[in-house]
DNA sequence: TAGATTGTTAATCGATTAACAATC
DNA sequence: TAGATTGTTAATCGATTAACAATC
């Protein structure tokens, strides 16, 4: 019983991965799976999957595999998407507007409940059926209310760091920030970012564009 | 000079990080900027901000730090984008259309030039001033015709794959992909994915709404 | 039973950090 | 010169892979 090593940061995110794979072979009516099956759908190594499952226990039969139903379970509480959590938006510029009508948050356990932004012309504006965008004042009160423990910031980068921090006072200790700068924060506040010209950027080095092209083209 | 040692994917990774911020500084009009100081804007150490430079060559001065001007151009050649690439995006719904109109890529030196989707109702809609969205058929004579070698694909989990292998087919190399599945792309191919799910379920995991909560919160 | 597959240990590989002589 | 700061080496730390006894 592996539970109290460390587990790797990798290993986290490729839970992400298993969870995604193993609904969809839940919804083509499978019932177990082994290792090997499950890592060559998500490009991993048959050890890299069992190790990454024993950090939390033992969920694999022998001979067998592991069940799917059983595995789905463990792993949602693993990563806490078991039960749904509410999430607000900071920023509604396209980008934001984007995230809102993105239908595959609530399937994966997150409601986005609250939007805000610092525009008066957008104050007001609806969002989504249910949402209408709420002036930054209206934070505070609006994370106390629905319990809200993350956010997604999606304003430009030089308001970023700022509207977080905004964020992090009212409540907030999750941000997923899609704005180009590293965001500064205490420990206890986790953020996530995306960073869509890192990620161009990547593949441009990796196609040898750069001089010192690797040439290895792999999943980043 | 360690130009022919093994470069971590980390390391690239960061560059582009340290790329943003150097923009940043010589935008508030400073000339030179030491590893500590680039370091603590971007969340990373001294040491690993000079290592990660030096496997590219020896672009310091000892005693003064680095030129941000001259620095910022020996990234950018590193990482390929000295040079204007073009980039094509398959799949406007929601996400696809807030990607095409976000600024900041021509600054990063990625053209946004040609959008299609496979659905009959947008085809020849107008996605920016200069584009049109174009059937999945036009997809190798643009790429020829453009040079185009990155693509962004925007299209659900279930028709992911297929598109992309459409993409690789007609000359793309590198794909930014949103869809929420691993492709499975041959070598030579890069893909570096974008899942929101996944982010989320990081922070949700670090908040130790999983009952194994590592508790540290830092950026991932 | 024979075949399949896990969980775990040990070996390997890779990345980060610390320290410092060389340099401006 | 004295102070600052690099590039690089060696030491540490962390993650992945290989191998296999235990189990179904």
């Amino acid at each position: 019983m592996a539970k109290f090593e460390r587990i790797p940061t990798p290993a986290v995110r490729r839970l992400s991965l298993y969870l995604r794979q193993l609904e969809r072979f839940r919804a083509a009516d499978r019932r177990t799976v082994s290792s090997r099956e499950l890592g060559d759908a998500v490009a991993v190594s048959d050890a890299q999957v069992r190790k990454d499952l024993a950090y939390f226990g033992q969920f694999g039969h022998p001979g067998i595999g592991y069940r799917i139903a059983e595995l789905i379970d463990r792993v949602r509480r693993i990563l806490g998407t078991d039960k749904q959590s509410n999430v607000l938006i900071v920023g509604v510029g396209n980008l934001g507007r984007a995230l809102a009508s993105y239908r595959g948050f609530a399937k994966q356990g997150f409601d986005l409940v609250a939007a805000f932004d610092d525009d008066a012309r957008k104050i007001g504006t609806r969002l989504t059926e249910s949402i209408r965008v709420k002036p930054m004042d209206d934070l505070v009160k609006t994370v106390a209310g629905h319990q809200i423990r993350f956010g997604i910031l999606c304003v430009p980068a030089t308001s970023a760091q700022a509207a977080a921090e905004q964020m992090i006072a009212a409540g907030i200790r999750g941000i997923l920030n899609f704005a180009p700068v590293t965001l500064q924060v205490d420990a206890g506040v986790a953020v996530s970012s995306v960073d869509l010209a890192v990620h161009l950027e990547q593949l441009s080095f990796q196609l040898g564009g750069g001089r010192y092209g690797a040439g290895k083209a792999a999943d980043v």
